[in-house]
DNA sequence: GACAACCCTCGAACACTGTGCGAGTGGATT
DNA sequence: AATCCACTCGCACAGTGTTCGAGGGTTGTC
């Protein structure tokens, strides 16, 4: 409980890149790399370092510590999420396509899903994504703080849908597990839960990722048709 | 990549609670307790086993590993999150104080927001959550898979709403940080992103627990609409 | 050319972590 | 009395993030 003050990457100055040697866009692609073929417990210190070809901490001259790191990671996946164009499509369109862009964005970094909502979001990347975000909403006719209340609902709604999703997939992937036993688990708990057995029964029907893709589009159309309801007359 | 399959405490016998030493629930007490003391980082096997006067690989007898352990302190989050009558209610007074309950369960155990998502919440508190909201929603109308894509709406829009107010807590609590750094490092920041800046300069004076209340109940209001507009007529 | 100032690297070490193994203890049952 | 079983736990292993301080290499200055 020691009064550990806020910090971020972002509110420093970067150690300059002047040598040839190592620079940190470097390592935080060795990074991005290596969270995508290993996951987030696949990255170390040590490991980045020897995909570098560099000692474990050496990297500390570019990073202040790990956290750091991960901000600039967080901050590269940002980066890939596309806003369209308010004023040529309609805000409805671009807020419909901006947030399967950030789903999508996710569910192809599976580790990003770990630091969404737990990290500070201040990098370039994800300020522009928010700032285009309040230019929508503007556009859409919102005004004041509302912008933002909008804009939180519409992120919490993606974020809170994808990131189980991922846990999700993480576990049913590649990875087989005992149909027998899981079955038997859900028939021993539907006689105490019952409506939980009628959504067994029909989900196992359905394939399970169209099934998560149209609850995606289900939330989606709901939450903008809430949002839209806000909107001054 | 191994072949992991897919395991939950849950979904296997625990262990008779016969003699009168520890038991499991005696364990998950008491991590519950460290971890609302210590946060999650404060939850170690080892300082655990202390807590309880055991050793630290004592505690693999109750429990297989580190992750069932807390899935079931998980659980017990659940546990805490009252769902009021929808018989009497009405299913939007319903969703709308099962929401803030939901919010303020997660609020007041801040290392659950790690867990949520994450793990697989198929314990008997969570399914009874998942069983009365499944109800809830059956009552106001909806039928079929809808039901469970209403569920997922809104338990999307509460973590994903809930889940960032923590870590946003947990850098301003008791922690002061450099307002002039942060004022100067946003003014920066506002050149290249001009309705950021609006944001900040609303929000600047009004109390942030307040507008996170606010943005709360703003986007509460708007999902139940938008779940509303997609009830068969 | 000599010397100092810097940027940068990195090995060793510290204090932790989760967990497998196997020996050991005490009480109940046969 | 012997056997079994529930239960405890010390040791050890393989990792983790991070600090420290000693060094090397390049650059700039006298």
């Amino acid at each position: 409980m020691a009064g550990k003050t806020f910090s971020s990457v972002w509110l420093r100055e970067p150690r300059k890149a002047a040598s040839p040697g190592r620079t940190r866009e470097e390592i935080v692609r060795a990074a991005v790399e290596l969270l995508n073929e290993e996951g987030l417990s696949g990255l170390s210190m040590r490991r980045l370092g020897a995909k570098l070809s560099a000692g474990a901490t050496s990297l500390y001259w570019y990073v202040a510590n790990k956290d750091e790191l991960l901000e600039l990671v967080y901050d590269e996946v940002w980066g890939e999420m596309t806003v369209p164009d308010t004023d040529e499509v309609g805000w409805r369109e671009a807020a419909s396509v901006l947030a399967h862009s950030m789903r999508q964005v996710i569910l192809s970094h599976p580790w990003s899903a770990d630091l969404i909502g737990r990290l500070p979001a201040l990098g370039p990347n994800a300020l522009h994504v928010a700032n285009e975000m309040r230019r929508m909403f503007k556009q859409a006719g919102f005004t004041g703080l509302d912008t933002d209340y909008a804009i939180a609902t519409l992120t919490a709604f993606i974020f809170g849908m994808t990131i189980p999703e991922i846990a999700w997939a993480a576990k049913s992937g590649t990875e087989r597990f005992d149909v027998e036993q899981m079955k038997s688990a859900v028939i021993q708990v539907s006689e105490r839960y019952p409506h939980m057995r009628e959504s067994f029964e029909m989900t196992e029907m359905e394939d399970p990722r169209v099934v998560r893709e149209v609850a995606f589009d289900f939330g989606l159309v709901s939450v903008l048709d809430g949002l839209e309801r806000r909107l001054p007359t």
